[in-house]
DNA sequence: TTAATTGATACTATTTTAATATCATTTAAA
DNA sequence: TTTAAATGATATTAAAATAGTATCAATTAA
């Protein structure tokens, strides 16, 4: 079962990076020539993830050479659930299950209730991981 | 977010579809025909589901004029947990979040621990949920 | 013997995901 | 002023996963 997709996964990986370089102190502004080196990702598709999280105001780009992306939400503020929610969606596991012709009813459904619970406690718990602390756990 | 496949769903719609015979004394073995024409999917897609259910010791098929499936684990002991697992294997979020580069010291990390709590309060939630509840529930 | 069923397998089509190519725009520095 | 190095935007291609079809063999009750 897959959980998170490539983007999210690539997405985590850059973010982590950015915010290990900022903690040292060395850097503000990271570009993604630099985070394709360290991380071995491919460039242009990780430029469109770091411009999507630019348009999301997560990052801050700024253009033109000595350019780069850098933390707008800072990793100490930047859960786990927002990055998902960024690439896949909002999460929300009512939605996935017994749809259609499975669910029809939706307001009556017992087990719709029980899935939001589920959803809810998967959530709170996803947004209580940031950035910082993955990038400090390893 | 995508969190059950098409398999998945028709395995649900068809054994819902069973049970709900199965309350009412009607019948016991069902053909795939049936199923298809009850709940309005593609035939041999179905066919290859509810094989695979048989394998898995589900249901209980029997070949031959006459032949069809029936339970062989009653409704109300077989579990969404279950019909999720079979088509698209264990539910486990530790593997597919922070695999790899992502996570390479697995047992270190705090954050494959915060998730296997998740996961395993998912699993436990989906295992309460039966067949025979959602055949009931709408 | 036949018709209706499942078993098994190979194939095709569709959709989603991943990645590349390319050109425009911006901007600091030579 | 020019240039190099960066992001912005968009079109295209490639690969993988998912969904569905086709077909024939084996079984079995009528």
């Amino acid at each position: 079962m897959k959980f998170i997709t490539r983007d999210t996964d690539y997405a985590l990986r850059a973010l982590i990076f950015m915010s290990k370089t900022l903690r040292q102190g060395h850097k503000r502004i990271v570009t993604t020539e630099e985070i394709v080196c360290a991380e071995k990702l491919p460039k242009v598709f990780l430029r469109r993830i770091l411009q999507k999280l630019a348009e999301k105001k997560i990052l801050s780009s700024y253009k033109g050479k000595t350019g780069g992306f850098s933390f707008l939400v800072p990793p100490g503020k930047l859960s786990l659930a927002c990055i998902i929610s960024v690439f896949q969606g909002q999460i929300d596991l009512t939605n996935c299950f017994l749809k259609g012709k499975i669910c029809p009813n939706r307001s009556a459904c017992s087990v719709r209730k029980k899935i939001k619970v589920i959803n809810a406690g998967v959530i709170k718990d996803l947004d209580s991981i940031t950035i910082q602390e993955l990038s400090k756990s390893r």
